[in-house]
RNA sequence: GGAGCGGGACGGAUCGUCGCUGCGGGCCGCAAGGCCCGGGGAGGAAAGUCCGGGCUCCGCAGGGCAGGACGCUGGAUAACAUCCAGGAGGGGCGACCCUCGGACAGCGCCACAGAAAGCAAACCGCCGCGCAAGCGGUAAGGGUGAAACGGCGGUGUAAGAGACCGCCAGAUGUCGCAGCGAUGCGGCAUGCUCGGCAUACCCCGUUCGGAGCAAGACCAAAUAGGGAAGGGGCCGGCCCGGCCGUACCUUCCGGGUAGGUUGCUUGAGGGCGCGGGCAACCGCGCUCCUAGAGGAAUGACGAUCGGCGCGCGUUCGCGCGUUACAAAACCCGGCUUACAGGCCCGCUCUCGUC
RNA sequence: CGGGAUGUGGCUCAGCUUGGUAGAGCACAGCGUUCGGGACGCUGGGGCCGCGCGUUCAAAUCGCGCCAUCCCGA
């Protein structure tokens, strides 16, 4: 709440419960591409993070897509690698501004270290608070792109 | 006690908070949908995708060739490369394990060594003749090799040889008995003893149509159900044969969709009992319902108790570490591979004690 | 879901069809040449042929099962 992250609703009036449905979701490849291409690219110890503020569309609220390639290994730990992700972005969804769009790209050495939530939390809570500081930066708002 | 063989079942438990999902019920809303409550929610391999089926479409799924797969016998099964029972050969002290058509149908291969590697031959030898060179007879012995034309003993001979005899091993033919059969046991005859490799081609026998749930069906939306070029199309690759017929297919140009429902989980299903069968398995009766996601749900955090290992201790207990492999994607039957731990049953060998 | 290819010295690849000797280039080491270096010449070292099992007298090669990497089609 301090650190300038604007406390918002996830989706919806209810502004208390931490979820993650399906409008929270980047689903189609070309809202992947627009993320890496318009988005902000940070990089953490185990993650490449890209996020791209203000989408502009009315009922537009902040999205989370995850991207784990087989490279970080086998399906039962790509599977745990993305519920932690999400598991980040639920608990965090309230402090993210209305038509963010993050995409995260585990690294090869995510699947090499046993990440605990904790781990993801401090990274990706970093990554979105050094977001938030260079779009206030660089000129007015944060939704200042179109 | 130690070492080992075969088989079976399991693969953490409970609670709290916050989430996901689909089912049932209730409430709100014109609707889309939202909220609340209840009770479900990964595996023995879900994996690799190596076989076999079900299901769906290709109108029907025909004949031949090509190609693939399989390969002792009998049975089980929807089917199989699986399973059960048996046979033969091989390995192991043993429990037990492994392997399986055909080499007088063809085409081939057998390096090096060796005289010679497959049908006939003879390097050193041995024997006879000859002064010698050499000629002839031999295959017992030597040596080479993964493999060398049966083995042992005798008769015989110039020296030798199944040339002949006895026993043993094998081959071929034939007969009898047992068995559904693979095959086994036994008799007789022939001195027949002329190898191996088909997991290289091949031959024989059996078997196989193609695709795959992104199969397929329905609804909605969208576009001019557009233009150009090529090909008749379909029935696994080819041929025959058949069917359909102005549709269909391919490529390019320019556009438009790429949303929802269904298929989707009750099935060759699980458990128990009885009966048949050596068994795999089958039949009958009762009973149970046990994930259905969709860029893809079963998770996160915390607490307690377990299992295992190490240390302190050695009654109790305490501390630390560890708790695997691996995520359903239409569904079954198998195979293969991965796996922390422990559990049960049967059996073998060995050591010690009584 | 369906189909295909490749694993050989440090690197890039031959050899596999038709089984017996693993070879080439670059790189490396030594020597020569040069005042010295490079280039060049000569000599040399270096391989469990991805892993396991099988067939065979004998397997990089043939068969089966795994592992890894890469590429197509829907």
């Amino acid at each position: 709440m301090e650190r300038g992250l604007p406390l918002r609703s996830a989706a919806g009036e209810n502004a208390q419960r931490l979820a993650w449905p399906r409008e929270n979701r980047i689903l189609r490849r070309a809202e992947y591409t627009a993320c890496y291409e318009g988005g902000r690219r940070f990089h953490t110890e185990h993650f490449i993070v890209f996020v791209r503020f203000g989408r502009g569309e009315s009922p537009a609220p902040a999205r989370l897509g995850a991207a784990v390639s087989r490279k970080v290994g086998k399906a039962v730990l790509r599977n745990r690698i993305k519920r932690l992700l999400r598991e980040f972005f639920r608990h965090y969804v309230r402090r993210i501004p209305d038509g963010t769009d993050i995409v995260v790209v585990a690294k090869k050495q995510a699947g090499e270290a046993a990440l605990r939530q904790a781990d993801v939390d401090r990274q990706l809570g970093a990554a979105l608070r050094r977001a938030e500081r260079d779009a206030r930066h660089e000129g007015r708002q944060a939704p200042a792109r179109s």
